[in-house]
DNA sequence: TTGTTAGTGTGTCAAATGACACAGTTTTTT
DNA sequence: AAAAAACTGTGTCATTTGACACACTAACAA
């Protein structure tokens, strides 16, 4: 999975297809578990196999904010905090049980170092991922609410069943009332 | 001042600094002039010596939505369009005199493609570019429009003075209306 | 100079939203 | 099995917001 995941961003070669691999190690936590602790530095970047989790920082008034929610097939850390070795104030939590693969960032600087076709790949992958994010970000700032549960329920419907409405409702911005006015109406017609 | 710009991503010896700079031009362009038409290839990236410059699209209502109002002394492209040689339906205006440099995308691959250190150099400045962006939108989302509102008013005052109110407006997400009643309350505390 | 356009300030009103309250259901813990 | 906790669905109500309308001023072009 992690392989395929790789291969979608470009050609590897075997050793190197390899030694990337075997840098990724397979982990489990179970629901309601904190992958990572407030103020905690972030120090792998991780790869969702199964289940959901829930990235979430606190504002000035004690409000949790939903940052993102990451599923099955996608990457997650939070770059600052794993590029910088910073602490980072956010918090994230499994949602399901979850598993993955981690990748350490002492394993992550040695493969960017061991040679010039694993750095430029590697590169690329940071790029297109952090590029994707902005234009999420873009698209996200020209929906409304509705279109954006919309959007989400067509993209990833699995995440709409498998994670509780109020969560959802935090993530597009809104609250779990207003959420379900719109499920209400949507339903109707 | 663009040099200054660079040397704050870190050290760069001479000949490297002046191949980079090098293959930077100097332009501008007048109120009211747009940088890039609609579905137009973003084929370089600029960096603002004066002016702001407004970034923005328009959703499938035919509303103008302000991705970003670009000032002095930051770095605008749209990534996706520049890297991919994609066209983009947002498009750039000037909304004051603006004067810039400009590095073309054939110049960007030179100097990436020239020695090690320019590379690296080039890559640490879009990684942090990118990850900033992230930040920002994370900072955001966390934010109340009238929060964003003093944010903005305390790291850029420059362009809530300068920048017309409706683009304000509509690059914190709100009315103008809204942003109205929040100055009002403001001005009256 | 005059006419035109762009931008600002403000009031009204209908619609959307968040906060609260509470009941019913499912899941987890003891 | 019983109790507790988490989640869902729904109604009411005060507040906030966006849309519209209009007056006024500043910038710009003919």
């Amino acid at each position: 999975m992690l392989y395929e995941y790789f291969r979608s961003f470009g050609a590897l070669s075997k050793p190197n297809m390899d030694f990337l691999l075997g840098h990724c190690k397979e982990r489990e936590i179970s629901k309601g578990t904190k992958l990572i602790e407030p103020n905690q530095k972030v120090d792998s970047v991780y790869f969702l196999e199964e289940g959901f989790l829930h990235y979430y920082a606190y504002n000035e008034h004690g409000e949790r904010i939903t940052l993102n929610v990451v599923g099955p097939n996608h990457c997650w850390t939070v770059m600052d905090s794993f590029i910088n070795e910073l602490p980072t104030s956010d918090e994230c939590a499994a949602i399901n049980h979850v598993s993955f693969c981690e990748l350490k960032r002492t394993d992550y600087l040695t493969i960017k170092a061991k040679n010039k076709e694993l750095g430029d790949f590697i590169q690329t992958i940071v790029e297109q991922i952090l590029s994707a994010k902005v234009i999420e970000a873009n698209k996200k700032s020209s929906m409304s609410i509705e279109q954006r549960y919309l959007d989400l329920l067509y993209t990833k419907p699995k995440m709409v069943q498998e994670v509780p409405v109020h969560i959802i409702a935090s993530l597009l911005g809104t609250s779990r009332e207003t959420l379900h006015r719109i499920r209400r109406k949507l339903t109707a017609a």
